[in-house]
Order: C-alpha cells, then sequence, then structure tokens
DNA sequence: TCTGGGGTCCTAGGACCC
DNA sequence: TCTGGGGTCCTAGGACCC
C-alpha cells in the first residue's frame, strides 16, 4: 500500500515574518525578525511614517521565532538569542509577535486546503500533511492548485511536495524553498535524498547527527549502507530499525486527522534569575498565575487532569521535572496550585531559578469524571 | 547580557499484581 | 530459600519538533 500512496507536505514560507509584512508591506525586501517579550509595536508619526524597533536595542532573553530570508541571510535563524542576532544584524527590524494573526491565518491556510483535499493532518501552526491518494487529479494539479487556494485565502506563499509517504514528502517540501513544487518518486529518492545530510530527516536532530558523523555516517546515502546491526547497536532496537527503513525511503505512518491532546502546559522564563529563598514571593505569584492560565486552558479544551507536573530550569540550564498522579482528575486553579506546590517540595534547591513550569497529563473529557463516582458507588 | 514556549514520543527502573 | 516471567502504572529524564 505504501507505495501506491500520494502523501504531500506543505509549509508555510517563513510563516510568522510572512503574516506581518501583510500588515506592513512596507517592510518588504528588508531583514524583519520576530520575537521577544516585551518588544514595542511598530507605530506611526503624524506624516504617516512608520517606526520599528530595530534589533540592536533589544535587551533581553528572547529568542527568534522566525526571520524573513533576507535576515536569514545575515545568519540569523529561529531559536537563535537576540542579542546573538542583534550582533550578526544590529538594523534588523524587530516585530513582537503576535500569535492570535498567525493562528488566524493558520486557520484560513488549513480550511483552504481542506476545501480541495479534505484529508489533512495538523502538524502545528504552520504545516500540514494531507493524504492526496484517492483523487483523481495528478500531483502536479494537485499541489498547484492547493498553492494558489492557499494564496487566494492569505496572500502568502507555501512550499509543498508530493511522494509515496510521510517520510520522503517532509524532506521534498524544503528541497525548493521558498515557493516550492517538488514532485518525488522512489527512483528520484536515490538521486535527489541520498546526498542529503542525515540531519534533514525528521526525527534525526543534532545528536543523533553527531552520533552518526562520530561513525563516519554523514548523509542519508551513507546511512542507507551502514549494516542495521551497527545501527542498533548504535542507538537500540527500535531507531535502529527506524534508521534503517527511512535510510531506504520507507515509512508507512498514515496521514491522522484527528489527534486527542496528551497533555497541557504553561511555562515562563524570567527576565533574571531567581533565588528560592529571597524571591520567595514573586515565585509564589508566578506558580499562581501560571496554575491560573493551565486552568483556564483545560476549562477551554473541556478536560480535567489526573497528574500535574512541574519543570525547573536552573541558571545553569539543568531542567528538573516532578510529576503527582492523583486518584481524581482535577482542573481548578486552586487543585493544580496544591498538586504543583507537592511537586516543588520534592526538590532540593541547588541554584537560582531561570523557569518554571506547570502542566497536566493524564487528560480526560467531561464524561471521564464518571469513573470517579463508579469508584465511590462501589464503597 | 547566548539559549522561548508548547508539544510528542521513548526509555528505563521500581512498585505491584498474577 | 531460591528462582521465574508477564503486564501495567508511575516517575524522571531526554531527544526531538514547530
Amino acid at each position: 500500500m505504501s507505495e501506491h500512496r500520494r502523501i504531500a507536505h506543505l509549509d508555510m514560507d517563513a510563516f510568522f515574518a510572512s503574516v506581518e509584512l501583510l500588515r506592513y508591506p512596507h517592510l518588504k525586501g528588508q531583514a524583519v525578525v520576530v520575537g521577544g517579550r516585551s518588544v514595542p509595536a511598530p507605530w506611526q508619526d503624524d506624516k504617516g511614517n512608520w517606526h520599528h524597533a530595530r534589533l540592536r536595542q533589544y535587551a533581553g532573553r528572547g529568542v527568534v521565532t522566525t526571520s524573513t530570508y533576507e535576515a536569514r541571510a545575515h545568519g540569523v535563524f529561529s531559536g537563535m538569542g537576540l542579542m546573538q542576532s542583534a550582533r550578526l544584524a544590529p538594523e534588523a527590524i524587530l516585530l513582537p509577535a503576535d500569535f492570535e494573526a498567525y493562528r488566524h491565518h493558520s486557520r484560513l491556510f488549513k480550511s483552504a486546503v481542506r476545501s480541495i483535499a479534505p484529508l489533512v493532518e495538523d502538524r502545528g501552526i504552520d504545516e500540514i500533511y494531507i493524504d492526496l491518494t484517492e483523487s483523481d487529479v495528478s500531483s502536479v494539479d494537485l499541489a498547484r492548485q492547493i498553492k494558489q487556494a492557499v494564496r487566494d485565502a492569505t496572500g502568502l506563499s507555501c512550499s509543498i511536495a508530493v511522494a509515496p509517504n510521510k517520510l520522503l514528502a517532509k524532506i521534498g517540501s524544503d528541497l525548493d524553498k521558498p515557493d516550492g513544487l517538488t514532485i518525488l518518486d522512489m527512483p528520484s529518492f536515490r538521486e535527489r535524498i541520498w546526498p542529503l545530510s542525515v540531519s534533514k530527516v525528521n526525527g534525526i536532530g543534532p545528536k543523533a547527527t553527531a552520533r552518526l558523523k562520530e561513525n563516519g555516517i554523514h548523509t542519508i546515502g551513507e546511512l542507507a549502507e551502514t549494516p542495521v546491526d551497527q545501527l542498533i547497536s548504535l542507538f537500540g532496537a527500535s531507531t535502529g530499525n527506524w534508521m534503517f527503513r527511512i535510510a531506504r525511503g520507507q515509512d508507512d505512518r498514515p496521514v491522522l486527522t484527528h489527534s486527542d491532546p496528551k497533555s497541557i502546559s504553561r511555562e515562563t522564563t524570567f527576565s533574571r534569575d531567581l533565588d528560592v529563598r529571597l524571591d520567595r514571593t514573586e515565585l509564589t505569584s508566578i506558580l499562581d498565575q501560571l496554575c491560573e492560565r493551565l486552568s483556564e486552558d483545560l476549562q477551554r479544551k473541556q478536560v480535567f487532569a489526573r497528574t500535574i507536573g512541574i519543570k525547573v530550569k536552573f541558571a545553569d540550564f539543568k531542567v528538573v521535572t516532578r510529576d503527582v498522579t492523583l486518584t481524581k482528575s482535577i482542573g481548578q486553579a486552586m487543585d493544580l496550585r496544591r498538586a504543583a506546590s507537592e511537586c516543588l517540595r520534592r526538590i532540593s534547591w541547588t541554584d537560582r531559578i531561570r523557569l518554571l513550569g506547570v502542566r497536566a497529563s493524564g487528560l480526560s473529557g467531561l464524561d471521564a469524571r464518571e469513573p470517579d463516582q463508579l469508584q465511590l458507588s462501589l464503597w
């Protein structure tokens, strides 16, 4: 079956930055960076001229959320610290992130795609997989139609690839960015994918890439030449077998049009590292706020949680987590707060704290409180 | 003045049950 | 006293992704 499927991967081009350019078209062609908290919004003077914050004016712990291709040319990429980016491109325009606007455009492009091909899997705010197998239209024509529909609905461009499976579609959509259209089949796979770095594979991150490199394996083609036994001894049975298969372009994961959330969390990085004793009051109020927001999130999604966890990141970036599973599901901020405090008591405080987070998992819908009542009636 | 926030999945060990 | 195995749940940490 996997040989006959037609799976598309669609990726919006520099999504957040492109949405911003819709509002501020005069910034087109400039190095623009989106990110940071407390970044001043652009403002217009009496003469109607726009004024924007510059990267060099930024002070804080924010990172780049997205950058335009012009900013990337300066070496400024997603995830990079804004302070570091400022050294590379001090005059780049800095815009605050507006997630409400991005979510709006995300809904627009996804519903435009669904109007053409309904089997869509969400992969975050700016990416989807689409199963095109059942369509009578050719892959190229479908891809063109989808790209046009996205452009009509949002004014934005995207890159799309059609391939026999998700693995190849995902790699393919990156081959011709921006505004790309790529069709990959198994014969072209060897020619176009084998020369690429193993890090292009979704699921092979920095750690695995380094480990492979230590063993002389740099490209996907070299991965395909590696005996499965060697991969298993390096990464364990599960990952080793998986790598062996993906190096041959094999992947039979289905396109999933629906999935229930497994966990919901809120976390925040402080503007300065806090001390458990000296900054007790501040930490307490931050924990309260996190629990309040988490409670709202649970309520909005109509779920309760049975497992509550906390996350602490210390000044040296060491992360510790603690969690507790309760006998019944909860959702109220006060209950979350009580469980989180219980977890926090189990941490030994060796260093100042950089981040605090609260997480809810073991989620169940409204009706899932029934078992508790059933249990009660058993007594 | 490096390094956000929201997720998923996997592993591994211990408790506990049969 | 010593020796098992399978299965599930819970907890902690880590890799990875957008």
